[in-house]
DNA sequence: TTAGGGTTAG
């Protein structure tokens, strides 16, 4: 269906309800979050701790409003009400009592006025302002003060500063309910619960500023639950302890909900919290293994720990119904408010895209809402071209032409780079062609004529680039640069173009060409932020990854000599390529000389990352020198994991991986070592808890067992260690494995020749219909559903042909059949190798029916693969010479073997040496080069560093 | 509120 551009200016206010392909949920916008909720475990032992706790507070609090004071045991307070006294429990006793006599010190001066008002009779307090007031004035003053460095790392791991706050409101709150008790008249109760209010503001504005904290967030929403909940809370049992100046019994809670409208939060409030929840900074604190998540404010007794994505969701479905939102008419909401939930969702993680669907659909379906628009859109495609995901991409191109979204080119951009993301720079090429085409000749009658900008010609720039199409790339740079359009990231696009290309001259001449002009920090003559520093990192990188490791220390050079400072990117590139020549002595310089860039300890992992990761990446731990030189490269690995800890430089997920891998290629594997290691990182490496606004890492975001890195490393090192048990455990820890993992445990389970149990982990895991049908498998581990790749059929087919048996083949020929029809999964170069070569290394004898045409298949399927060379002339030869040979004369009746056999290609070699020779050196073909002579970079390595002023070559390193 | 570039990992 194509629209005329005449139509998409009036839209139809009509909006289809976005359903498709299962992401698009139909039963949106619940408050209900059963998935994330994870509702903390309150044993018994945790409540009598809560009711012993609320009743010091309360005693202290009480004690001074009314003397004589019934028994508050049989209170039941909402746990939020509690919450912040529960947390003092947990300090040792001296430093408990001092918490409470400060407290006690605020509360009997602070709360004696209020006994008095409490003991006046309204009569009095008609003629004057009453003294509550007074008493929430010197409160609010209490708090202003008690907000003093609020979001500090000292505030927040001080129990005693950070829940003084809340301790506060709460006396407020308690003040306020004592004296209503007296029954004011209701022109005061509005001018103290103005003042409670006012208190309120005051402290959320605060907790939700920039800059944005998870401890600052968690506070604010302990007060939003507070002034919206904590009034209609549980009932008292219907005791009466709080005797009102008549003496009546007052059946009523402790405390009581605020007047209208002071019992709901101003609208500019929530969108503060929105704006907090749905910033970088507490969605993306990498760094922590702290869990981001938030406390939900709900109206239950139940404390929720929820994301800050669905905490967000649910402060936008207030927005939108205006439940607990003080407003005097409904305000039209903002398409922002809708964006800003909606990226949060879609930049968080794949799995939270039918969160980004419903927030889509609420925006829809709410009537007083904007339309979505072409910025909702991007959002969205955007993150279905971040995972690849092409068929959602056309899903959501298709729904946005449906309702009548216009694009702009930022979204026209994004479905460029989406298409990009997916490697199919020729649908991105097609786009450019439609949105540049003059109407009247489009032949898609959706996009509108879109002017091109740099970022559209640099996307498509970085997909010529990605497959190193650099001819293509020069050209189109060519256009780019008459329109005048030519900025550093083009340049830096078309260097990488001439480096995946391994066309390195062309890439130097490039960036000599294109360099761009920068300022020059005149304080030191240096250049800080090379704005083309990442074209320089592509080509010390490309150099380095090509073996020519001097070339890229000969880049290093040249940076020098043109006054670019290389950044902690281009440092872990040439501490990793040194690291892997085992140039140890040159790469901890080179480590030396990016700490002196005084850069943030966090921007350093990943350059010891590299140095470890290359020390350990020699493979040739097959003979006993190689077994003793990686021994001895663990080692120093070790020793650098000591000295990152040494210097604060915490290790991190890959860290921890890239060492285990090395433990585990240990002859023999170091497993027990492995898990120790990672036990006693996690442990070490875990931050303070402070305040009990942070909550402990339960999920496994960091070092930990159950982190899916880290027990897909352990799971390689128990199957080269033969313990196919622990590899199982190791993998039931991950609470949610991805295709990585699971072929991990394939393959061990495979290594230790219990293929058996490798195709019982297959079934229990691969399951079409389950990964086809929809429903969310987060819950229950036998639910999850993975779905396979090539990698996972290679090792399963590759281990059935091994066992050379006519059933085993069987399985392997089915398995192959369902891989391309079911799963739509396409063999590489290396399955249809891998096949080959297994089919064929018996040589012609025995080679039935079914085997010949399983070959046929799988050569012919090959034919579509990009092999290097003549690679697939050869394996086309394998073949024929096992046909020629066996028995079998059914490929007479396939039309391709048939093309087969009376090919004339006959290869000399193949007819000299037969047989026997091609098939033992079979899986050397694809490895193309034996290019790995001993290169001397000594030279120039040194005079790198003798640049940099370090000329001192026995500085106390190791040379290994 | 939305779009483009470099590293380490499996």
């Amino acid at each position: 269906m194509a629209l005329s551009l005449d139509h998409q200016h009036h839209r139809p206010r009509r909006r289809n309800t976005l359903i498709h392909s299962g992401l698009y949920d139909s039963t949106e916008d619940r408050d209900e979050h059963e998935n994330e909720s994870r509702s903390k475990g309150r044993t018994s032992h945790h409540r009598v701790l809560k009711s012993s706790a609320v009743i010091i507070l309360m005693c202290l609090s009480l004690l001074h409003v009314s003397s004589g004071l019934g028994t508050l045991q049989n209170h039941k307070l909402s746990s939020r009400h509690i919450s912040f006294a529960n947390k003092a429990t947990t300090l040792p006793p001296q430093k408990s009592l001092s918490s409470h006599s400060s407290t006690r010190r605020f509360s009997s001066s602070k709360l004696h006025a209020s006994r008095q008002s409490s003991s006046l009779d309204s009569r009095q307090m008609t003629k004057s302002q009453p003294p509550i007031i007074t008493t929430l004035n010197q409160q609010t003053e209490a708090l202003r003060q008690s907000l003093d460095g609020i979001g500090s790392s000292d505030f927040d791991q001080d129990p005693e500063a950070s829940l003084r706050p809340i301790t506060i409101m709460t006396e407020m709150l308690i003040s306020y309910a004592n004296w209503i008790s007296t029954d004011p008249s209701s022109t005061f109760k509005l001018k103290a619960c103005e003042i409670i209010d006012a208190a309120f503001r005051n402290v959320t504005n605060r907790c939700f500023a920039k800059p944005y904290r998870l401890s600052k967030v968690n506070l604010g929403m302990e007060v939003l639950q507070l002034q919206l909940h904590s009034c209609v809370g549980a009932p008292l049992n219907g005791s009466s302890e709080i005797v009102n100046g008549n003496g009546d019994d007052v059946d009523r809670n402790v405390l009581i909900p605020l007047e209208a409208p002071y019992n709901s939060i101003p609208r500019g409030t929530w969108l503060k919290v929105l704006r907090a929840l749905t910033s970088n900074d507490i969605n993306s604190s990498r760094s922590s293994s702290t869990l981001r998540s938030v406390k939900a404010i709900t109206s239950s007794d139940d404390e929720q720990w929820i994301t800050p994505s669905n905490a967000a969701f649910r402060i936008l479905q207030r927005l939108v119904t205006g439940k607990g939102v003080r407003t005097a008419q409904q305000m039209a909401l903002d398409e922002r408010d809708f964006n800003m939930v909606l990226h949060a969702y879609a930049a968080l993680s794949q799995n939270q895209m039918h969160s980004a669907h419903r927030v889509m659909a609420l925006q829809e379906r709410t009537t007083h809402a904007p339309p979505l628009s072409a910025v909702a859109y991007s959002i969205l495609l955007k993150a279905y071209g971040r995972w690849k995901d092409i068929k959602n991409v056309e899903m959501s191109i298709l729904h946005a032409q449906r309702n009548s979204v216009v694009p702009d080119i930022v979204m026209a951009n994004t479905v460029v780079d989406a298409y990009v993301n997916c490697g199919d720079v020729d649908k991105a090429r097609e786009i450019f062609q439609i949105m540049t085409e003059e109407s009247d000749a489009k032949g898609d009658a959706y996009w509108p004529l879109l002017r091109p900008n740099s970022r559209t010609f640099n996307t498509i720039l970085k997909g010529m680039a990605e497959i190193g199409d650099v001819n293509e790339a020069m050209e189109l740079s060519k256009i780019v640069e008459s329109k005048g359009l030519w900025d550093h990231i083009t340049t830096n696009t078309l260097v990488k173009a001439a480096v995946t290309a391994e066309e390195f001259e062309m890439a130097e001449d490039i960036l000599s060409m294109h360099t761009a002009s920068f300022s020059v920090d005149t304080a030191n003559g240096r250049h800080v932020n090379h704005p083309n520093i990442e074209a320089y990192t592509e080509l010390v990188n490309g150099y380095a990854k090509a073996g020519h490791l001097d070339k890229g220390l000969g880049m290093m050079q040249l940076m020098r000599k043109r006054g670019v400072e290389p950044n902690e990117y281009t440092y872990t590139c040439i501490v990793g390529a040194l690291a892997r020549s085992n140039k140890v002595r040159q790469a901890k310089k080179m480590i030396e000389y990016a700490l002196n860039l005084n850069l943030p300890r966090k921007k350093l992992t990943p350059i010891y990352n590299a140095f470890i990761s290359g020390l350990l990446s020699d493979n040739w731990s097959d003979n006993v020198e190689g077994q003793a030189s990686h021994a001895a490269s663990v080692i120093d690995a070790l020793s650098m994991l000591q000295e990152m800890q040494d210097l604060n430089i915490r290790p991190n997920v890959v860290t921890v991986s890239v060492v285990i891998d090395g433990l585990g290629r240990c002859n023999p594997p170091r497993c027990n070592d492995a898990k120790d290691l990672v036990q006693h990182l996690e442990f070490t490496s875990r931050p303070k808890s402070g305040t009990g606004y942070t909550r402990p890492d339960v999920n496994a975001r960091g070092i930990s067992l159950s982190n899916r890195k880290i027990a897909t490393a352990l799971i390689r090192a128990y199957g080269r260690g033969n313990d196919v048990e622990s590899a199982m455990k190791a993998f039931r820890r991950i609470s949610v494995p991805d295709v990585v993992a699971l072929n991990t445990l394939i393959d061990a389970c495979c290594r230790c020749d219990q293929l058996k149990i490798a195709l019982e982990v297959f079934g229990k895991y691969v399951s079409f219909e389950r990964w086809n049908s929809d429903i969310p498998t987060i819950d229950s581990a036998d639910d999850i559903a993975i779905k396979p790749d090539v990698v996972t059929y290679t090792t399963l087919i590759s281990s059935l042909l091994q066992l050379k048996s006519k059933a085993a083949t069987k399985r392997a020929i089915k398995m192959y059949r369902d891989m391309k029809q079911t799963w739509m999964i396409y063999p590489d170069t290396f399955l249809v190798d891998t096949i080959l070569s297994a089919m064929i290394s018996s040589g012609p004898i025995g080679f039935n029916d079914d085997d010949v045409r399983f070959t046929l298949t799988v050569l012919r399927d090959g034919e579509f693969l990009e092999w290097e060379g003549r690679q697939y002339e050869r394996r086309k030869r394998a073949v024929r010479a096992i046909l020629v040979g066996c028995s079998s004369e059914v490929w007479k009746n396939d039309e391709f073997a048939y093309g087969l056999m009376n090919e004339d290609t006959e290869d000399p070699l193949f007819k000299k040496k037969g047989w026997n020779e091609i098939d033992s050196g079979f899986r050397l073909w694809g490895s193309g080069d034996g290019n790995f002579a001993e290169q001397e970079e000594n030279t120039s390595v040194d005079s790198f560093l003798a640049s940099k002023g370090w000329n001192d070559m026995n500085s106390g390193f190791r040379l290994l």
